[in-house]
RNA sequence: UGCCCUGUAGCGUAAUGGCUAUCGCACUUGACUCUGGAUCAAGGAAUUUCAGGUUCGAAUCCUGACAGGGCAGCCA
């Protein structure tokens, strides 16, 4: 876990405060204890890492700990692909869990709990089909009635719940659930299912069960169990906190405080984990860590670094008004990260090529290139500059739009780390396209030597053609193409354009030995990183993020 | 229409009854620049949802309205 510096002043939240409080009234006698606990049915994505860097960072900053916990009560979802999944991600954003536990690690003692709450009264094992149950419930403005079985007797009901364990009973025909009040205002309270019957395979008891505990019933006595002080969750779980407490305080046993707090929604980005599930397994991207998805694991392969998520969660705050982060924020830390961090590199992406007439045919200079204006320690490389060269389309325009600083006929412009070049003229191939652009350098314009005060607006990067070497670049885009992709047709917003496979890019030789997953920032371009795909024949590169760019801004307009 | 929660610049977020309502992102302008990057400087943007009340003093406390969100799985 990364150590917290002076300097970072704690951030402030009403969950921080109401821990502080609670140190302040000595609620809890030991050591603040949170934990985070996903069910293992999908990949984390950016929402469970606002909760992630929530959990550890209170554990973190009040010395306590935080466990890793697994809600692994439904085995009709779950999975051990997920659980491996969700390890590596928390473990990826810097965090290293005290304990990995498992609701599972819980059933036969929540069994047992089963069986006290039973002898109390409080509990009953029910014969209502599900269609019964949610008929029986009443509604949101109409009280319920209360199911035909639920003054059998506590013998009765021992017996029963004994023989729902043993599998005597067919799938959904019968349920335990607790004794409260088919009365109350929170839906919650009207007699919960605490166990349904469901043979399926569980990725860790396997057969040995055949009915499960609801959420409402393990997750409490889970958090009990593990004398979490704070159990932190999302809003929708605020109308079952009088259900939490009502198991604790029927059992007498330890009691946690639970907190809600309002997910993360992010702009242009839909974190629904069915509909993340939906893509793909309809191929509409290609994997849970397609770098388009707003998975840990998706953002991990597009080149984010765990630092800039970390700053991300710290910097959007925790309280409990729905929310829309805008995504701009997320890219500022990025950038704010890549930039101390990622070496510069020349890359151009779509190559365009440029004849230096009056450079000597077969010479090749060697340049000096910084490595990191914003770290010193990065220092410097050496590129190899030659006659025949590529430059980015973007970088000439024929006829230049007004404030266009690039290449264009008759007009001077730097390339960075060389010289001054001066556009003399064009070849066009049969469609009018330019497919050539010859220029003439100024051989005292050489970059650091200082033997000319010549001064031109633009400078562009470059890639000497005969050293180059070829790489395919993935380019990405949002994809969704309106801010908030929700409702049923959210299928319609999909974006496209949201990826850009370029085949024909030229890096300069520095980059041939680039490893997985390191970061580097293509000059003017933006930062990218290796992709997984990538092998020592094919590079393959994914934009991570474009630099900012106000010559776009100024297009635009 | 029952219960619960939430309303502060475009988006987030701070303020804990006391100066002119904080900070970040976004936006605009300027400086600098061999990355139209980075950096620096400046600026616009909020009658704190509304209406009453308590108070010398209210974003903050009270009452009422209005708006938004959540809840009727044998999902979590």
């Amino acid at each position: 876990m990364e150590n917290k510096t002076e300097t970072t002043p704690e951030p402030k939240n009403f969950v921080r405060e109401i821990i502080d409080e609670h140190i302040r009234i000595q609620r809890f006698d030991k050591h603040i204890h949170t934990r985070f606990p996903p069910e293992p049915n999908g990949y984390l994505h950016i929402g469970h890492a606002k909760s992630i860097c929530l959990n550890f960072g209170i554990a973190r900053d009040y010395n306590g700990k935080c466990n890793l916990r697994f809600d692994d009560t439904n085995p009709s979802k779950e999975e051990v692909e997920y659980v491996d999944s969700i390890k590596e991600d928390v473990r990826w954003l810097g965090f290293q869990w005290d304990s990995e536990l498992y609701a599972s690690d819980y059933f036969e003692q929540l069994y047992e709990y089963a069986v006290q709450l039973i002898k109390k009264g409080k509990a009953f094992v029910c014969d209502l089909t599900g269609d019964e149950i949610r008929k029986y419930r009443g509604t949101l403005t109409e009280p319920g009635k209360e199911s035909p079985y639920r003054n059998r007797s506590v013998h009765e009901n021992l017996q029963l719940f004994q023989q729902m364990r043993e599998g005597k009973f067919p799938d959904g025909t019968k349920t335990l659930r607790a004794k409260i009040d088919m009365n109350s205002p929170n839906i919650n309270l009207r007699d919960p299912v605490m166990y349904r019957i469901l043979r399926a395979t569980h990725h860790r008891t396997g057969d040995a069960w055949c009915i499960y505990p609801m959420y409402d019933y393990a997750h409490g006595q889970s958090d009990s169990i593990e004398k979490i002080t704070h159990s932190i969750c999302t809003l929708e779980f605020e109308d079952h906190r009088p259900l939490y407490e009502w198991f604790i305080k029927e059992l007498g046993i330890f009691l946690p405080q639970q907190i809600e707090f309002a997910r993360l929604n992010l702009s242009y980005t839909m974190m629904s984990k069915r509909r993340l599930l939906q893509l793909v397994e309809e191929k509409i991207v290609n994997s849970w860590d397609d770098p388009r998805m707003p998975t840990i694991s998706g953002f991990r392969r597009r080149g984010y670094t765990p630092e800039s998520i970390r700053e991300f969660a710290e910097r959007i705050g925790v309280a409990k008004r729905d929310n829309t982060i805008d995504v701009a924020l997320l890219e500022n830390c990025l950038r704010d990260d890549l930039n101390k961090h990622a070496p510069r590199m020349m890359a151009v992406l779509k190559p365009l090529k440029v004849i230096i007439d009056n450079y000597p045919d077969n010479q090749v200079e060697e340049l000096d290139a910084v490595n990191n204006p914003e770290d010193e320690n990065a220092g410097s490389r050496k590129i190899p500059f030659s006659k025949t060269l590529y430059i980015e389309q973007d970088d000439f325009k024929e006829i230049p739009p007004p404030k266009y600083f690039r290449l264009t006929p008759g007009n001077e412009v730097r390339l960075r780390y060389a010289y001054i070049i001066k556009c003399e003229s064009i070849v066009k191939n049969d469609r009018g396209e330019v497919v050539e652009i010859h220029c003439t350098y100024d051989k005292d314009t050489k970059s650091g030597t200082g033997t000319s005060q010549k001064k031109v607006k633009g400078t562009i990067h470059w890639v000497s053609a005969s050293q180059a070497i070829d790489a395919e670049v993935r380019l990405y885009d949002r994809l969704f193409t309106v801010e908030n992709p929700s409702g049923d047709d959210w299928k319609k917003y999909l974006n496209p354009n949201s990826l850009e496979v370029l085949t024909n890019c030229k890096l300069e030789p520095h980059l041939a030995n680039a490893k997985i997953q390191e970061r580097f920032q293509f000059e003017r371009l933006g930062y990218f990183s290796v992709d997984y795909d990538s092998t020592k024949e094919k590079l393959v590169f994914n934009r991570t993020v474009t630099l900012k760019d106000t010559w776009a801004k100024i297009e635009k307009k």
